[in-house]
DNA sequence: TATTGACGTGCAACCGGTTGCATGACATGT
DNA sequence: ACATGTCATGCAACCGGTTGCACGTCAATA
């Protein structure tokens, strides 16, 4: 097992090709300088050798190295892995690489990986930060950074606007014939959170419909299905989940109550992670976290490229998907 | 916006503390080397210029830069992000960051990939690949590897045996009174797959039960269900899924034809990647893919320190999860 | 024919650390 | 008092590229 560094190196092709280490260093980079013959022997020489330029020597000297970094609060969280996927093959298409961080909702590890990526990466991508705004601008001024489902202002970010999806759902509540309805929420340190819980209430109001707030403080299965008990003493007849694993939670919590779906109460979701795989399958908002990735990435490299951070703030409308846990509700 | 590049460099510390640049150096990575008031000192200025070592420049004089590439098929995948994780959180413990592949199932995007961080990384670890044997010995042999998922001979590997937990199962099955069941396979070139379709047949060649064989070529909901008709033609009473979310399926497409679970059909799993989450909630082998990460990382750290690659073959068992789509099967 | 400019190439400094070796100060042993 | 050894520190080369500038050649222009 000899084999562990390649060794080829920029030398070694000059000393071939009978030419200046600058020289082979600007066939690759700057070929029109040369001529198309020298050009053609230095690339012919590499070819022989097998030489393949070194990133890291690269990028000491350029300041350039081609990478960027994604942080997440949960990989494991259904919603982001489409959001992750998106971004890098947008990142790709800049011949970058995206370095991935894992947050566990911990804002001091957030901060953690982000000093721990400085210097090897060139821009950021902060998805859902639980950071502060202070702490969000500070690193802000140090690198390119884009912010993804964060609203902090003169920084660029893409925000999903949950709002349209979450009023057509309160409406097409109140269509079907419910008078009061719960909104079950989510991280209190959340944009989205936030957002959906001011959109429910505007609407129900606007509708002449009541709401109630039960709290669920971590988007899962489990803290929806506990979430059950409480919703139940508020007399509401429908819940407006903040995302789908609590829905389906609640979902769960009720069957086991005996209580049927969607004749005896509805339910609705919130992001469209689960697809239609739920029973009874799961009425829901949209989700744009594909389009969040791509945009949030393709803007971090028109600032790498350009140089200068617009205040962009890109929304992303949602609209209600409708399946089987809503429609078939019966008013008493 | 001036701020773009912190500027404070090993040089400028050296100024300020009144030593060689060599001095800075050694404070941080041999400390007893120097007096420990000569340290003192320097490390008081670095606080002071809010010095941070360039990761970069490191990297290009010692060779290593602390990253590790980890490719996996398809992020979103349920069974994948908890295997990132603890990788990433792994790494971490010994201060290397991750650089995240996805391959969308492609071998060729998995070969550029690992071309693409050649030379970004000093080790690589990959998670169920794609590629043929020839192509995986090759890049062992320019770096070091580590495979999860995947036997080749001579390389690190860590393989989740599904094994036990699958014969688990079709004893269970037949225990609770199966006299046939199928085995819904999951993608052909899967070494999971193959793994799995063989303990299903020997267990149920010892046990003296009937297998049959329907094919569900990717592993996902809509498979699932699409496979269910195939599977009731088959005339058997229960049904071993490759994965959880083929099970998922066919669990859907069985209630829609108003088929009991699980007093008439009993349904498994593989994976546990929905916990409980189904309804009636999924009987299913356990998965380890956490331990994978983990075991996959430190393994990797442990040839980049020692510069030896053991031919390790890890194995992880699994176990049944009973839960409700099996039990309370009523033989006829 | 002398002048000018364009063009292709090489030289050498630089990016920000690391590290082998040399040096000088001081302490120890005899 | 002198030889020897230890220890802390500095010098300078090096990792593998990039890039501003200088130089020489050759053709076009005056």
């Amino acid at each position: 097992m000899t084999g562990r560094k390649d060794g080829v190196t920029i030398s070694d092709v000059a000393a071939a090709a009978g030419v200046a280490r600058s020289s082979v260093s600007r066939a690759f980079t700057r070929p029109d300088m040369l001529s198309p013959e020298t050009v053609a022997r230095i690339k012919e020489a590499a070819e022989r050798l097998g030489y393949v330029p070194n990133h890291t020597a690269r990028a000491l000297s350029t300041g350039r190295h081609g990478n960027v970094a994604l942080i997440v609060p949960d990989v494991a969280n259904p919603f982001f892995p489409p959001l992750i996927r998106a971004a890098q093959s947008e990142a790709e298409r800049f011949d970058f690489c995206v370095f991935l961080g894992n947050t566990d909702e911990d804002p001091r590890q957030e901060d953690k990986l982000l000093g721990r990526f400085a210097g090897q990466v060139e821009g950021v991508v902060l998805v859902s930060s639980r950071l502060s705004d202070a702490q969000i601008r500070a690193h802000a001024a140090m690198r390119p950074l884009v912010l993804v489902n964060r609203d902090v202002e003169g920084i660029p970010r893409i925000l999903i606007d949950s709002a349209p999806g979450v009023s057509e759902a309160v409406r097409h509540l109140a269509e079907i014939g419910h008078r009061k309805i719960v909104y079950v929420s989510g991280p209190p340190t959340s944009w989205s959170n936030k957002q959906r819980r001011a959109a429910v209430r505007n609407s129900a109001a606007k509708l002449g419909i009541e709401v109630e707030t039960v709290a669920a403080p971590v988007p899962s299965y489990e803290a929806g299905k506990e979430a059950v008990g409480a919703i139940l003493k508020t007399g509401a007849t429908a819940a407006v989940a903040f995302d789908d694993l609590t829905a389906q939670g609640i979902l769960a919590g009720l069957i086991e109550r005996g209580i049927a779906i969607p004749k005896d109460f509805s339910v609705v979701g919130c992001d469209d992670v689960l697809g239609a795989a739920t029973y009874p399958s799961l009425t829901t908002v949209s989700n744009r976290s594909v389009e969040a990735g791509t945009v949030a990435l393709s803007l971090l490299m028109q600032m790498l490229q350009t140089g200068i951070a617009h205040d962009v703030r890109h929304m992303l409308g949602t609209h209600l998907v409708i399946r089987n846990t809503t429609t078939g509700f019966v008013k008493k």
